[in-house]
DNA sequence: TTTAACCTAACAAACGTTCAGTCGGTATAG
DNA sequence: CTATACCGACTGAACGTTTGTTAGGTTAAA
């Protein structure tokens, strides 16, 4: 609290002033770091492309977001880590639930047949761990500095994510 | 470390007796979960089936792993989260680099002509993503009760990727 | 005059850590 | 065999700091 009064330029009190406690304002802090992101994501969704081409365009996004502000993504990755049933509904509902559906839609229409929630939770596992990983992956052998481009890491994923379906479908 | 203590029957002292501070106790705790888990992966690798069923094997026992000890899978995904790369290369060279390059050398046999890298990556990120988000995909339209279990999640993975392999191969 | 916004200064609790000392065992010297 | 010195394991009590939080007072605008 001390560290952050004195990064807005404000006493503790002040900040006690406009949250009951703590914990209010950093669930207010979580809820403003969410929203704030959303509006990346619905640009993909009102582009008027095929289906694959939307699947290549939200795995970018996710993958754009979270390089580019890693303080967000740990933020997230941490809720998410600690976050009693509770506060993890209210996570769900309240941040997450729209952008899994749409993705769920796109699931259903790219391979009808197959399970539309694993496969939307496939997306986001990939994109999420090419990240999350990244730093533990450089240590190891075989790594490229290519894969620290998104592009190539979006286009992997796409990739072997709409081989799996086609094949399967057929 | 009063906490601990009180876990171990111990006076906080005696612990200093034996560790020169918290971090190094830390740091051990984490090594010895880690090496506890390894053999798990071992009989996965030894065992003479084909590719095609060791790759199961090892999305099989990750899960399982992860499942049956949920706080070591938390301990696990902190220590990712937080720590800077010398401590990253440590945890890289010491820990996870075996299991990784094994998985590595079945990718590279079930698809010679693709990057072995990526594919080892995205094996484990597709399994992590259910086991952490499980909590949070529960509150999704579209859950089941059976993606509780184990084997429903690995045979979903195995054959996503099986199939993106063969496509991407042909 | 009321009210929101803000301050300084302090509170109690929890934190990692250390200090001085106790205890049982074991090796060594007389 | 006994006395002594030393050892590692362990303890209770405290150290100084950081933590979240609050009481009480000041200021400026409505």
């Amino acid at each position: 609290m001390r560290q952050l009064a004195q990064a807005v330029e404000m006493s503790v009190a002040a900040i006690y002033h406009h949250f009951p406690d703590k914990n209010a304002l950093y669930l207010e802090a979580v809820r403003f770091a969410f929203s704030y992101k959303e509006q990346v994501f619905a640009q993909v969704w009102e582009s008027d492309c095929t289906a694959e081409e939307k699947l290549h365009g939200f795995i970018r996004s996710l993958i754009d977001v979270m390089l580019e502000d890693r303080d967000f993504h740990r933020l997230m990755q941490r809720e998410i880590l600690e976050a009693d049933p509770e506060r993890m509904e209210l996570l769900a509902q309240g941040v997450f639930k729209e952008q899994f559906c749409l993705l769920m839609d796109l699931a259903a229409e790219l391979a009808p047949e197959q399970d539309a929630h694993l496969l939307a939770a496939s997306v986001i596992g990939l994109a999420k761990y090419y990240i999350e990983y990244q730093p533990l992956l450089k240590n190891f052998p075989g790594w490229k500095p290519e894969y620290d481009e998104p592009g190539v890491i979006a286009a992997h994923i796409t990739e072997l994510l709409l081989a799996g379906l086609k094949t399967k479908a057929a």
